[in-house]
Formats: C-alpha cells, sequence, structure tokens
DNA sequence: ACGCTTTTCTACCATATGGTAGACAGCGAT
DNA sequence: ATCGCTGTCTACCATATGGTAGAAAAGCGT
C-alpha cells in the first residue's frame, strides 16, 4: 500500500517524536499515534515490538537529528569559540521553536526509566565530553571566561532547551512567537548566552 | 482515624507534587498516589473530586510555595539587583535539588491542557511582572546589563529551572550531587547568571 | 501463475485506571 | 442512646490501553 520501503515506519518516528516530546511519553497512546500516522495501531507494534522500543527508537533517532545539527553548526564557524556558541545557538533555536517537541523530547528523559536515561546518556556523553575539553581549552587560552567547563556546558544546555521548550514561559513574559519576535528571541539568547560566557 | 483536621489533604498534595513533578502527570495513578500516603484511592477522591481538580490544586500550593521562597530572598538581600538574583538563586536552588520535583511539576505545565496551564500562568503573572519591571528599571539605572527584560525573566528562569530539573543533564557531564558538588554547582550557576546580566 | 516474504489489518484479551455508589466508623451535640 | 456529619473504606463499573493471534493483502523472484 505505501509506496517506499521504511516509509511507514519513518512516519511513526516522526509522530511519536512529535506526541512524546509535546506531551509526554505515557501521555500518548499507540492508537493515537497510528491515527496520526493514519494505520492500525497493530502495524506500529509490527515496526516497533513495544512502545518501549518504540521510546528508544525515537530517541535515539532525535538526538541523532540534533547532533548532526550542532555538527555542521560548528564546522561550518570560524576557529573562535564565542562565534561557535552563536552558530550552534542560531543553528539549534529555529528547529526548537518550529518543532518544541525536539528538545522536549530530550527534556522527557529524565521522566522516564533509568534505562532509557541510561542509554540516551551514553550516546551523547562523546559529544558532551567533546564540548567540556574544547571549552576548558578556550578557558585556559582565556578566549573565555574562566569557569568549570563541564558545569557551563550543562548551563547553557539548560538555558537554550528550557527557554525553547517553554512556551508557558515565554508566554507568561507576553512573548509572542511571530517572526520578530523569533528573532528577538534569538538576539536575546545569544547576547545572554555571550555575556555569560565572555572573558 | 489520622489525627489532625487537614492531615490526609496535604499529605495527598504533598505525595502528588513529588509524583507528577518526577514523573508527570499521566505517569502516575492515583493507585499510586493513595499507596504511597497510606489510604484507599477513594480517600484521594474524597479530598479531589478527580484527578484534573487534585493537579489544579497541586499546582496552586506549588506556585504559592515557590512564591513565598522567592519573596522572602528578595526581601531579605540588599536593594542591589545582582546581590538580589544571587539571594534568589541561593534560595531557590537548595529545595529545587533537595527536591527536584517542585520545579518539575512547573516545568510539566507546558505538557498539559491550555486550561491548567492558563490557571498557573494568570496565578504568576503579576509575580513575572513586577520582576520585569523591577530589572527594566535597574537596567535604565545601568545596575544591568541593557537588554528585554521580559525575555531576560524567562531566560534566567530557564537556566535555574533547567539545571535544576536536569539530573540527566548533570549526570551527562559528570556531576555529582553531593554536598561539595552542590556549592560547586551553585556556585557556578550565579557566576553564569552574574556574568550573563552584569552591564 | 505460484510460492515466499513482507506488510497491514481485524478480532480479541488481560489489565490498569478514573470514577460511582454506598456501607461503615468515629465523634460531637442534643 | 441517637442523630447527623465527616472521613475512610469495600465493591463495582466502563473505558482505555498495551499486547497477542492469526487472517488477508501486497510485493516479488522465479
Amino acid at each position: 500500500m505505501v509506496t517506499r520501503r521504511g516509509m511507514t515506519r519513518s512516519a511513526i518516528l516522526e509522530a511519536s517524536v512529535d506526541l512524546f516530546g509535546s506531551r509526554g511519553f505515557s501521555a500518548v497512546s499507540l492508537d493515537e499515534i497510528a491515527g496520526v500516522v493514519g494505520v492500525a495501531k497493530q502495524t506500529v507494534l509490527y515496526w516497533f515490538p513495544s512502545k518501549d522500543e518504540l521510546l528508544d527508537a525515537v530517541l535515539e533517532q532525535t538526538a541523532l537529528e540534533l547532533a548532526a545539527v550542532i555538527e555542521a553548526a560548528v564546522r561550518s564557524a570560524p576557529d573562535e569559540p564565542l562565534a561557535r556558541i552563536e552558530a550552534v545557538i542560531k543553528a539549534v533555536l529555529r528547529p526548537a521553536v518550529r518543532r518544541p517537541a525536539l528538545l522536549g523530547l530530550v527534556r522527557e528523559v529524565s521522566r522516564l526509566s533509568p534505562d532509557h536515561a541510561a542509554r540516551l546518556t551514553d550516546q551523547v556523553r562523546p559529544f558532551v565530553r567533546r564540548a567540556t575539553e574544547y571549552l576548558g581549552e578556550e578557558m585556559a587560552n582565556g578566549r573565555l571566561r574562566m569557569a568549570d567547563p563541564g558545569l557551563v556546558v550543562a548551563l547553557a544546555y539548560a538555558t537554550v532547551t528550557g527557554i525553547a521548550t517553554e512556551p508557558t514561559a515565554l508566554q507568561a513574559v507576553e512573548w509572542q512567537a511571530t517572526t520578530t519576535g523569533l528573532r528577538r528571541l534569538r538576539r536575546e539568547l545569544t547576547e545572554f548566552l555571550l555575556a555569560a560566557l565572555r572573558p
């Protein structure tokens, strides 16, 4: 019925990212996912033997996607830490605000079973390590404010993820998701982080 | 059976904050809450006519608790914005790390029905407005970096909430929840935010 | 055309969950 | 003692949900 190979599978993954990321894993039923994709629940269970394994696949795919976006941003930026950070923000914020579920899913991890959390943590660890080492070097070089590089990574992550995944918070300060609003948000976020990291 | 009046009710509220905050609203059943409190499910439904109304009560109580903590911190600090910010961090971080569910619950709001989110937003709005106005004034005074005060409030909130509610992220940078770890985290968070806000 | 594999669907099922109805117990006032 | 009120519990119920079993399509190589 459906055309290309793996079409259904990836459609299920995509819908699951959106649903799990925006409403949380346990608030979403297999029936609902199937409904969004337009197949029967059993088809979902054919591609992913259980809801748990679906979650695993969703987490892995999301991590890969985000890693690719960040990787590309870093690679295309000049070899200067503040410029690289700015590039990463720019690259991450657009998809994050347009599709809050992406980062929302990452945040969801902390509420899941330690098993799932550990699996994702392991997958992400090399990236975190590289980021930490890089920041550490640049701090030693005097191109960044002296601080604990690991915690700085975590703090920057928390800021970006937090602001991108909490429409509630932004709504409370009367922010609007218009084009100019998005531009303003990006500018403020960039300046905020750069100010926090500049030597 | 249970002694003082309202004892059961508040025990239910407390358990619900912890469970909803750490695992998410829909992942927690009334049976589980009742089990933690040590009563039958029907007792929970006696005090709160439905799971939804329980959630409302939980949200309201959490907002009040947090507001009180912040209020006290601001009041006890000298009239200088950076000192006040530092005081708020100090006051919020301890309960937040010791009981991640508190802020976790606040974060949970964005995944709930717009109704619940709106109710909480309305409740918090006056505080947000005051914070925004205060920051705006101090920026004009030159005691804080010039920026959009509303977004700065949201960003600072995102940073604190994010770092306090994501054990996963902290675990990824090999942070330990020891006493010295906590002290280090507080120092880094404070310096991070102050650097971001200093003129 | 025919068999073999891959994909999807139609029943079902066991269990968990939110919620209702109503009984029972403690207790203060009369 | 008994009435009435408050609080808690036992017994159910309807529904939603994750998952199983197996039938029907749909490709696809020969």
